[in-house]
RNA sequence: GCCCGCGUGGUGGAACGGUAGACACAGGGGACUUAAAAUCCCUAGCUAGGAAUAGCGUGCCGGUUCGAAUCCGGCCGCGGGUACCA
């Protein structure tokens, strides 16, 4: 009899699983085949604690599916470009690649003894150059469809850098390193034309059942449909109709004044040769492009002077205001404004003292409006007070369209379907993307790249030098020679694109590439259409919107383009958002660094003293900020190889399954490591005991295995609804009946083998060590999920708690199929209802057969 | 600001509208041991009571229902997203 050994244990069973291959994903048409995919990891190069819980999440159902017949794909790979690599580069010096290319073997080392069922050798990261070539190939494929277009859209400009920055790098406003302030400026980009797909993606929504509700609630609302009505307010002065969009044209009666964007052509004309204008304007301009940093920026307007009539009243004059607050993307970048039905234009007017009408009131409360906007729901019904279209009581929605409909048939409107969506702008001024594949000819003007030319790939040194991060902009920008190449079309000398492709790009379809990474086009057909669509996808609810709906986008973008079959469209089948690890954040409370900003300090570099938490080393106090996303930038992170390393990696997988539902977010603690360490010796000693056990019957054998098909049948549907926590809970619970148990050894050997099954999926390395010991065939992982038995797992009598005006006062035991009639009789001659009654008949009895009994008095 | 979530004992959490607190952690008590570790057993929402038991209790306020942690409305707090963090 030997000591539970997680590490002598895993090292031989890990072993056995490469021998065998038995994670190598081939294409076998005989069986069904499930692909499982967890987002992939950006390689921050340090494996955190909500890495372990997502991949484990994902290896349970992979290795219950292989357990169930299922020819299983589960690849890994890394999403490798983006920012961290360059500011690392700028911080300490070195490369970006080499940077990546580093954190990327330290994570797959970090990864590996942790058992997952992974096809290690379908492994590529974005930035090899045989990735995002075949990106560039893609792009172009896309640029043909006309899928791609170029057009002006603004970014973060920072003054004093000349340099663009993400929004990540706008702290208040000013930019993270020059401390100047930021301003939105205008630059020529690369744009995907997602928003002429917004009803297919709005619309597919309703297919995807298998996906969390909020999610596609989020994306309905992120897509943004709307129906309004789109006319003309006609100029005094003659000049051409500013034409707006209004998805409340029933309140037209209430407009006080025609509100225009600051980015509006007509405000851009108007600002030449008015100087007074173009400060306003540059203010507007002031601060990040973030909707946030607009919307709650505070509300700023100017008075073009520029009059125009009311359509219903053509000596109504109102007059056009430049304001902040309209979106030059949304609609047609001018609204009229309604102050007594929507807050923030109620805001304005108050600041600029413009008229405030009211078109409707509640039917109870005819109050003018004073500081507060009237805004009740669509579906209300309201009461006008002269309404064009002849309302007098009714619902804004009826309200709606009766306008729609006027206009339409005055003629001065148009009903019209807008969407929020906006185009996905692609293009980004930094080196570590992917190189977009064009070429700007004086000529010949911009002209994608030859197919045969790709992949167009990143330069290493500048001039024979290292390339130096430390300045600000764009590397491939100042490069001496990158940028020279001759026009693909004319052969004239002409300059490369110097922009890469958002990240986002790169995350797009790299769950399509996963069932060919190594095909030297974008995909491979054949592969795509055995392993496609992605049975199960696994990722945090931080994707809701942006990489889901962009993937989306992409998988019918790769279909138009011939690289997915059309039944991929929709690539992920079902969606599983699991929550974030969180931990509380450690801010030093005495001191900053030396550019003023906090210093954040790791878990184990804290301590508790007397009531109060402190840095180990120095005494200084701690300020700590409760429960947060793990984030490198502030040093939140627990290292979950320490628990590896000292318990073993079933230990730090049954642990992060246990405890919480895997949908909600976790508050690490390192208590509950040991108490999951403690746990799997149990088992492990369990087995080892009944290995030793004289060969028999004993004492409730029966018991034991009726117990046994009731933890299969819970633990298989914990596992299949995403309730982990559940079934580890039973699990728990069946161990506690098993080690309790005085059956023989055939019913315990039984019973425990089949413990080892159901725990295979969580602690895979445990249960193939107990499968060998208690004579299992083969490996566990290999063996075919145990079925419950349903005529073992039927109850002969049931316990009813019966109620006496909703409050539980009693039970009762009664056979599980007794007649309403006769539970009614024995709950109504119960003493503690005898008593409560007191001789009365009571008001009403409720019998739920096998669940409750309510008596009312 | 806007959109989407979440809120239950000392702690993580469980609970098809039907016995609130399963399972576990930390705690208390005990057994074994010269002692400790390990292991095993018992106990445990809060308040009152020796106990039986009673009252209170799922962020707050209100509603629907025979019955609400669960459904509806309104607040408060926290988290995620907000189009260049990934």
């Amino acid at each position: 009899m030997s000591r539970y050994s997680a590490a002598e244990i895993e090292a031989k069973w890990q072993e056995a699983w490469v021998t065998s291959e038995t994670f190598k994903a081939v294409r076998d048409e005989s069986k069904p085949k499930y692909y499982v995919l967890e987002m992939f990891p950006y390689p921050s190069g340090k494996l955190h604690m909500g890495h372990v819980r997502n991949y484990t999440m994902g290896d349970v159902i992979a290795r219950y599916k292989m357990s169930t017949g299922h020819n299983v794909l589960h690849p890994m790979g890394f999403d490798a470009f983006g920012m961290p690599a360059e500011n690392a580069a700028m911080a300490s010096g070195g490369h970006p690649k080499d940077w990546t290319y580093a954190n990327i073997d330290t994570m797959v080392e970090q990864m590996k003894p942790l058992g997952l069922s992974l096809d290690w050798s379908r492994m590529f990261a974005t930035c090899d150059t045989e990735y995002y070539g075949q990106q560039q190939a893609l792009f172009l494929d896309m640029l043909d469809k006309e899928l791609v277009y170029r057009k002006n859209a603004v970014v973060n400009w920072d003054p004093v850098d000349m340099t663009v920055l993400a929004n990540e790098q706008v702290e208040g406003g000013r930019g993270w390193r020059s401390g100047a302030l930021v301003e939105r400026r205008e630059l020529t980009q690369w744009f995907f034309k997602i928003s002429d797909m917004s009803e297919e993606l709005l619309s597919s929504l309703d297919d995807l059942e298998n996906w969390p509700a909020k999610v596609r609630l989020m994306q309905e609302n992120w897509i943004g449909k709307s129906r309004g009505l789109q006319f003309g307010f006609e100029r005094v002065d003659g000049e051409e109709p500013i034409t707006v969009y209004t998805t409340r044209p029933d309140t037209l009666m209430g407009a006080s004044f025609v509100g225009i964007s600051p980015d509006h052509p007509i405000s851009k004309e108007l600002e030449e040769g008015n100087p007074e204008l173009a400060e306003f304007l540059a203010e507007c301009r002031k601060g990040g492009t973030t909707e946030e940093a607009i919307e709650t920026a505070p509300k700023l307007g100017y008075d073009t002077g520029i009059r125009v009539k009311h359509p219903l009243n053509p000596d109504w004059e109102l007059p056009v205001w430049i304001a902040n607050f309209i979106l030059m993307d949304y609609g047609t970048g001018a609204i009229f404004a309604c102050p007594a039905h929507d807050q923030r234009d109620l805001d304005f007017c108050r600041k600029y003292d413009l008229p405030v009408i009211d078109t409707f009131f509640a039917l109870d409360n005819p109050t003018p409006v004073e500081a507060e906007a009237f805004v009740p729901p669509k579906s209300e019904k309201v009461k006008w007070v002269n309404h064009f279209a002849g309302l007098d009581e009714a619902t804004g929605e009826d309200a709606i369209n009766a306008t729609v409909d006027f206009a339409e048939k005055a003629g001065w409107g148009e009903g019209v379907t807008k969407y929020r969506l906006r185009d996905w702008g692609l293009s980004r001024q930094r080196y570590w993307g992917c190189p977009i594949p064009v070429v700007h000819c004086e000529k010949c003007g911009v002209v994608p790249e030859k197919k045969e030319n790709l992949p167009i790939e990143l330069p290493y040194d500048e001039g024979g030098k290292p390339i130096d991060f430390s300045v600000p902009g764009n590397p491939l920008d100042r490069h001496p020679t990158w940028r020279d190449c001759s026009c693909p079309t004319c052969g004239a000398p002409a300059q490369r694109e110097t922009d890469t492709m958002d990240t986002f790009v790169d995350s797009s379809w790299y769950f399509a590439r996963f069932t060919a990474p190594r095909a030297t086009t974008p995909t491979d057909l054949v592969e795509a259409e055995y392993w496609m669509n992605v049975d199960q996808y696994i990722g945090g609810i931080e994707h809701a919107i942006l990489h889901l709906l962009y993937s989306r986008f992409f998988a019918r973008a790769m279909n138009i383009t011939g690289h997915l079959p059309e039944k991929s469209k929709e690539p992920f089948d079902a969606l599983f958002t699991q929550g974030m690890v969180t931990h509380a954040i450690y801010k030093n409370a005495e001191r900053t660094d030396e550019n003023g900003r906090a210093i954040y300090h790791y878990p184990n570099e804290v301590e508790e003293r007397d009531g109060e938490t402190v840095v180990k080393e120095t005494g200084e106090k701690i300020t700590v900020i409760p429960s947060a996303k793990m984030s490198k930038s502030k040093n939140n992170v627990v290292d979950p190889l320490a628990i590896i390393s000292s318990y073993g990696a079933d230990t730090a997988r049954w642990f992060v399954l246990s405890d919480s539902p895997p949908e909600r977010d976790v508050e690490w603690t390192a208590s509950g490591a040991e108490a999951s360490a403690k746990h799997l010796a149990r088992v492990h000693r369990i087995a080892t005991d009944v290995a030793d056990m004289p060969e028999g019957t004993g004492q409730g054998d029966e018991d034991l295995l009726r117990e046994m098909h009731k933890a299969i049948r819970d633990v298989t549907l914990g596992v299949e609804s995403f309730g982990f926590n559940a079934s580890i809970a039973k699990l728990y619970a069946f161990t506690n009946t098993l080690a309790k148990s005085k059956a023989g050894k055939d019913a315990k050997r039984e019973a425990t083998r089949t413990l080892a099954q159901l725990m295979s999926p969580m602690t895979p390395h445990l249960s193939e060590e107990i499968w060998g010991m208690l004579g299992g065939e083969g490996l566990v992982i290999d063996a075919a999920w145990p079925k419950a038995d349903d005529s073992m797992l039927v109850e002969a009598n049931v316990t009813l708690p019966i109620q006496i005006n909703g409050k539980r006062r009693a039970e009762i035991s009664v056979p599980k199929d007794m007649p309403k009639e006769e539970v009614e009789k024995i709950a109504l001659a119960h003493e503690a209802v005898a008593k409560a009654l007191d001789g009365a008949q009571p008001k009403k009895l409720i019998v739920v057969p096998g669940r409750i009994v309510n008596v009312v008095i």
